[in-house]
DNA sequence: CTACGTTTGTGAAACATTTCAACCCCACGA
DNA sequence: TCGTGGGGTTGAAATGTTTCACAAACGTAG
């Protein structure tokens, strides 16, 4: 209040009567220092309202307490629940995190990317738009910690942590035969996501293993991963004729089922009864949707406290070695591809 | 590669042949150094791949270029668009942005701060678990500039942006009534949130004003605002005998919401022939919904957006004044409250 | 040719912390 | 008594910037 000026350390150790190593030393080791002298310290820093400051303890240190998640779309709650993954493995080796959105936009991600540098990030994790993108091979390079997350790439030049999307693929497909469904939609796009590729390449797979016409395994492909494009899905689904109409649908990922729901009830369609629908990714608002949604479970807040395991090794463990981190995602079957 | 430490100002000085501080010019007032020198140092930035060290920068400037938002709870989409619009502001003003989430947990609030106030962040945006918490008045004493979003304080001591939530309930129940519904729910809680008492409050004002009798607005109280507790709710509605039965119900939020929709729908309910839905805060999944929700939108980017405003003027404005901003909700109308 | 103003560049101080060699003091063993 | 060891504390150096008073260079007017 009247003395506006934040105390430092030096403050501290005048109202303590000691040296500023000394006050460092309390914070840093207090085991090296009486007890008389550690309790006198910290009376002065309570009283002043020491709050020691981060960027010279930096600049010092030349590490940073901080990790940092660039997301590629936060309007997809997949996303969050891998940063809440991120967010307690940071919380238990007591560093902070800092979320940054690229939109999909690749001149966001770089902007993002240039500030979390000049802040010296222990460690980036990031779901790149491009994960050949120049830039980001510049940060390994520079030997910045990086982890790709729910993305690969094809050569193994820095760690990463995916899903075995092939096999999402394969089990969603082997669900819907089960239940007896013979002629299937794959709706999903644009095909230059990796995912959407694998998804479609294990459906495809499984299909022709189960010696089904590839013909009946129809692919209705979306600009983008949306709810609005689930709709637009739906209606070509409409569109089709009656024998060659599917009676199931499965969706690259959640949002693109959603939407087909919401179009198909609106429709007046039955679900499952009339179009049953297996999507991906189980974010929650699929347990919650009017008919419980089918999907494919990614661990999303496994795959962020593994991402940031990695990271962290990267940074700290001078014979770290590049991994890839797969994990096998699983179906949790409910009401919307429920037998016929 | 070769010179593993990253290179500093005094080696682009160097390697351009000139003094430290003229480094420094061509950085931040470009304009006092001559264009022949400026694209020496240029060029020698890149060459040796220069990045500032933003701590250094800090610590000597004693000013950081970040913001911090900590939200309530990440499992809210409403939350992350708030948080989208400060994002927004934060770009035009060139400052990083920091995202935390109590996960309406005190203590993980009054944690982060404690780090936000090691970083020594321009400014702190927060929708706290409890806005008279005193570690929050604790920051307005040490002087950084706090902004409440979504949430007010009684007494004016510090800014805060909000929504006229007692207008929001106002408008919800205008409309059922409108539409024609005479026995409305209200489904809400805990009551110790300030926003479902005054939503509440709001419902019952004009309920009373349009002289129906205050026995059949029945309040339904939750738990808390997730959809697990909007299908209780909604299990409780039809354990309620047929003449007390509501045939409207007003949710305050959206996840509420969606929750009594799904239960709702899974009953055999028709969605709104025998049940009209309203819910609040329209988040992107309440168009998205099986039945496209009714909601009460609050402007949730505005609101985020605003509180970045308030937070830099608070933080560079010398005769700042505390502001309560007040945002006007309104509601749109879809298919879950479509007249009877 | 001098005095002066303008443009451009310099160098040292300052920021708040950590680290580390050095130092003091005391107890203890010889 | 002296020497030794060790616990506790100190003081100064170092970290990478920015800032600012000042110096150098260069025109230009008188």
């Amino acid at each position: 209040m009247l003395n506006s000026r934040t105390p430092s350390v030096k403050d501290v150790a005048a109202a303590a009567g000691v040296s500023l190593g000394t006050v460092s030393n309390v914070m840093n080791r207090p085991e090296v220092v009486s007890a008389r002298t550690r309790e006198r310290v910290e009376r002065a820093m309570a009283e002043l309202g020491f709050v020691r400051n981060e960027s010279a303890r930096q600049l010092r240190a030349g590490t940073s307490r901080t990790l940092a998640y660039v997301m590629l779309d936060g309007t997809n709650p997949f996303f969050h629940d891998v940063a809440q993954g991120i967010e307690l493995a940071a919380e238990d080796a007591d560093l902070s995190l800092f979320i940054c959105n690229s939109n999909s936009r690749a001149e966001r991600e770089e902007a993002h990317l240039d500030r979390l540098l000049q802040q010296r990030v222990q460690g980036i994790l990031i779901t790149p738009v491009n994960s050949e993108a120049p830039y980001l091979y510049d940060l390994t390079r520079r030997g910045v910690p990086l982890v790709i997350v729910d993305r690969r790439r094809d050569d193994e030049s820095c760690c990463s942590v995916a899903v075995d999307d092939v096999h999402g693929g394969r089990v969603a497909i082997e669900h819907l035969v089960e239940q007896g469904h013979a002629r299937v939609a794959f709706i999903g796009g644009p095909e230059s996501i990796g995912q959407v590729r694998e998804r479609l390449q294990g459906a495809r797979e499984v299909w022709a293993e189960l010696g089904l016409p590839a013909d009946d395994l129809i692919f209705l492909p979306t600009d983008a991963l949306t709810v609005a494009e689930g709709r637009s899905a739906g209606e070509r689904l409409a569109g089709l004729p009656a024998r060659r109409r599917p009676t199931a649908a499965f969706c690259a990922n959640d949002l693109l089922a959603l939407g087909l729901l919401q179009q198909g009830i609106g429709a007046g369609l039955r679900v499952p009864d009339d179009l049953a629908i297996v999507g991906f990714d189980d974010i929650e608002f699929a347990a919650a949707a009017a008919v419980p949604l089918t999907s494919v479970r990614q661990p999303r807040q496994e795959l962020g406290r593994a991402a940031a395991q990695l990271v962290l090794d990267e940074a700290t463990n001078p014979d770290h070695e590049h991994q890839q981190l797969f994990f096998t995602p699983e179906l949790v079957a409910r009401a919307s591809s429920r037998a016929r």
